[in-house]
DNA sequence: TACATCTGACGACAAACAATGTCAATTTAT
DNA sequence: ATAAATTGACATTGTTTGTCGTCAGATGTA
């Protein structure tokens, strides 16, 4: 009779720790998405385990299942996260060059940006190699950013050369080539532990864009024997 | 005292079912190698236990500890296997067509080669996506068959540019940058469902080969504004 | 101060799976 | 034919993990 088991949802909220409910759940959501970007960039999605996740977040079981529910959903929105700083960054740096310079230059300043950021090695694994092979539902997100990146590449691409107008899924090709490129110098960075030189991995990516770049402004290559 | 329960290793080895001991081993094997290039490729490798994998191979479990012992061993030697065959027929693609042609044509046949055995969306899948993050042991087998790949281009680059001395460490970059571009491409193609056809994947692809041949021919690029 | 809500530590339970063992049936050599 | 070697179906054990529940203590409100 003294206690009645009545374990409803909880009816009305409450500030708590000077922070409103809706503050509070926000802030556990940051603590799981900072967790799982530390995690899933050093030991990798595939051996995080909920528990090892909710004691990097200093957070209980309870509110990961709140918060996401699952793994997946927290690594896609890490993910997310990441791609979308990721691509802000390339674009402004391209944006403060390029009515300066050339398109070269220009590009290489947005080459050079993507591989900066790509030094943080949690980043480099969560964008570029943690993403493959985990479910139907993850990889459409990522076949999604990288398609995405391949198009800001072409939009790029029409508003420096307007006269440019190849076979639109040729294009799609080209650009989605050059998203490999750019993906795979920075995994195989990562993965031999940054020993080349940040102005060498660029000098060496760029190189592809300048090869498009001369064959769009004189087309009808020469071809040697 | 009828039955004496030692239980000890085989002593001595019998042929079997008009095999050997070695050869039905080396059968087993094969059964093994199979049955994982159907679920890796297929279902992928993380949603294959060993029970699923027996029951493909139809063999028992006892032959798949005797064979390789962890999933990730089979993993490996059946992405060997696909490797393996894939840079082979490229580069026997490229030696039947190399000297009748110009080097471009060259390039386009090993493209063309590559994407053809990328076709079998089992291939595809084993050596472009099932491959990353596993474990520290894949990934070094998995880079140092990037790196390998990158090599044999610039080896092929010096046979047909001799004069062509870039950077060594530049060269690298380029080269595992255009392994990138062709796995990228491989990659969406099969997410796609082969929606593009090949011969514009190809022509696609084949446009970064022709741009870095063009700067290697006229070095010393004009840019534009 | 008294009471409702919130929080975190801990444990319980079931499911999936690897890994090893048991045993009857089959095949081969002597 | 008989015994030894081989094979395959099945059971067992132990571990890891997700998921949910319990409960005491902390915090804010009336």
């Amino acid at each position: 009779m003294a206690a009645m088991d009545i374990t409803e949802k909880p009816l009305s909220s409450r500030t708590y720790g000077g922070m409103s409910s809706s503050e509070r759940k926000a802030q556990r959501k940051k603590q799981f998405l900072a967790a799982g970007f530390e995690l899933f960039g050093t030991t990798g999605f595939r051996s995080t385990t909920v528990r090892s996740l909710c004691k990097q977040a200093k957070l209980t079981d309870r509110y990961f299942y709140e918060s996401f529910g699952s793994l997946e959903k927290l690594l896609m929105a890490v993910y997310e996260d990441c791609m979308l700083k990721l691509t802000k960054e390339v674009l402004s740096a391209l944006a403060e060059t390029y009515p300066k310079t050339n398109a070269s230059e220009a590009i290489k300043a947005g080459i050079n940006r993507y591989f900066e950021l790509l030094e943080d090695s949690r980043v480099a694994r969560i964008c570029m190699v943690e993403l493959e092979g985990i479910s139907p539902e993850v990889d459409a997100l990522y076949t999604s950013y990288i398609r995405s990146f391949g198009k800001i590449l072409n939009t790029l691409a029409s508003k420096a050369y307007p006269n440019w107008s190849p076979n639109p899924q040729e294009r799609e090709v080209i650009g989605i080539s050059l998203v490999g490129a750019l993906r795979q110098s920075a995994t195989n960075w990562l993965m031999t532990d940054y020993q080349i030189d940040r102005a060498t991995v660029v000098a060496g990516t760029h190189k592809l864009f300048l090869g498009l770049m001369n064959l769009i402004e004189a087309p009808g290559p020469k071809t040697q024997s």
